[in-house]
Order: structure tokens, then sequence, then C-alpha cells
DNA sequence: ATAACTGCAAACGGTTTGCAAGTCT
DNA sequence: AGACTTGCAAACCGTTTGCAGTTAT
């Protein structure tokens, strides 16, 4: 499978941004680079909190994590480079993908508002299996 | 058509937030709480930044405003009590609210993901007709 | 060898908060 | 009158940045 979470070409493999990396691999839901760094720090207790932002945002630019709305700190979530959307559960805060999507489509976007679509983004909120 | 812009109820009506009330009202596209500021005090000069921060917090939890995704400082839209979501210019930066939508129906989601949604946030981001 | 990267700590900037004065009901 | 609201300015806190030392290539 092409693309899975991995760094951007031409950057140099250190262990702080493996550790950063298999943070983000293990993640089960959202997270704050605070949070995040906490847990990557298990496998590089030297990192930086300032590496873990500088990673995120390198992760950030290629698609490997991707930002929530969110009510309080920005938190993000692990994005496998499949089309998909997030099931955010209001509950527990845990994030499921889902490759569920039916948005509209470029030609009625086009036809009604005469808007050129080049991405979209869709978080659906409520309560999942567990917290139900 | 009820739920038109406006405070929650029980919360005074006092000149500073009906000025960051109509400056939600007349604007056009996505803001910062700053950008916010500075229109609304073309009604109140006097408006502090801090009471603009606290009225903005209130249309967003009466759903007044929305915040949108965003790459660098947080920024709002103005939201309408219907149903819609959010065409998003990427080129500059204004915001068309549409009806169009085609979220994943909630049997599909109990049945696939066994996820109750209660609400989903659709922003769509690309060219509008302008910049076109 | 050398350009990229990191940690540290200071700087930064947006947001929140405490409080005395003012205002709506 | 009394509770709510505001402006101000300080405090707060997450994020960014400069820099000297370190490391991947």
């Amino acid at each position: 499978m092409a693309g899975e979470l991995a760094l951007p070409d031409g950057v140099r493999s250190t262990t702080q941004r493996l550790a950063v990396l298999r943070a983000v691999a293990e993640s089960t839901g959202s997270f704050t680079v605070a949070e995040l760094h906490d847990r990557a720090r298990r496998f590089e207790p030297r990192l930086g909190l300032a590496t873990t932002y500088r990673t995120v945002e390198l992760l950030r630019s290629t698609g490997g994590v991707h930002p929530l709305l969110g009510e309080g700190r920005p938190t993000y979530v692990r994005c496998r480079p499949e089309h998909h959307h997030h099931l955010v559960c209001t509950s527990c805060g845990g994030v499921e993908e889902t490759e569920l999507c039916a948005a509209p489509s470029e030609s009625e976007l086009q036809r009604r508002h005469g808007f050129r679509p080049a991405a979209h983004e869709l978080d659906i909120y409520g309560t999942c299996r567990r917290c139900a």
C-alpha cells in the first residue's frame, strides 16, 4: 500500500522523528501535540517538545496527520492516505475512520455555486459503539 | 424563521454584544476574533477585545458562529441555524454556505460502525466562482 | 565534510482572568 | 438594589524561534 505513514522525501530519518512516527502509528484516537510528545518519549526519552511540534508539522504537510475541529486545544488524528472521514465520539474522544462518504458531486457544486472543490473534510460527531 | 442570529436566553443585551452580533451578521466570509473585533468597533468603539472573545464564545455555544479548520489562527464563520455546509475558497478566504449535503445515513453508520451520529461537519475547500 | 537536525530556553502572541467600575433589569 | 457585564492589564500557556552543539548522509 503506497503512502503508509512516513516522513516526507528528502528529510533525514532520525530517532526523534521515528519516535514521533511510532507514537502516531499506535494512536487510536485524537491527540494533542503534548500528549503525542509524552507517548513518543517512551521511545526516545530525550525528545524535545519543539521537535515534536516540528515533526507534527512535517506529518501534517504530507497528510500523515490531520487536524480536527476542536473546542479546546488543537488536536490531531492519524490519517491514512486513502480517502476517508472521521467518526468522533463525543463521549470518549475516540476517533474511527470510515470510508463512507457522499459529499456533493463536483458537477453539482459547479452548477449550483460555481465552486470548484479541491478537497473536503467530513467529521461526524456522535456516540461510538462502546459508549452507546 | 426561528433561531436567527441571536444571543442565548438569559444573557443581557448590551451595546457591546449587539455590536459583535452586527459584525457577525454582516460578515461574508471567515474571520478571526481580532478581525471581528475591529469590525465591531465601528459600532461600539469602546469595545474591548476580551469582550469580543467572551461574546464569540457565547455565540459558539448557541451555534451562531462555527469554527473552521484552519492552518493558522482559529477562524470562524457565521452559521445559520438551518442545516448547511461551507464552501471555503482557499484563494480569497471567502466562505459560502450550501444546503447541498449527502452525508452517510444514520442506518449505514450504525450498521457498518455501530456509531450513532449526532451532528456532522462538512467543509469543502476549493476555488470560488470569482477566483476561478 | 557539511547541511540538516535537535534540545534548550527565551521570546512570542493569542486567549483568559481578576478586579474595580459601570450597566442592564 | 443587585447581579451581570465590561475594560483594562496582567497572567497564562501553547507554539515558535535563535543558537550552539550534535548527527545523518
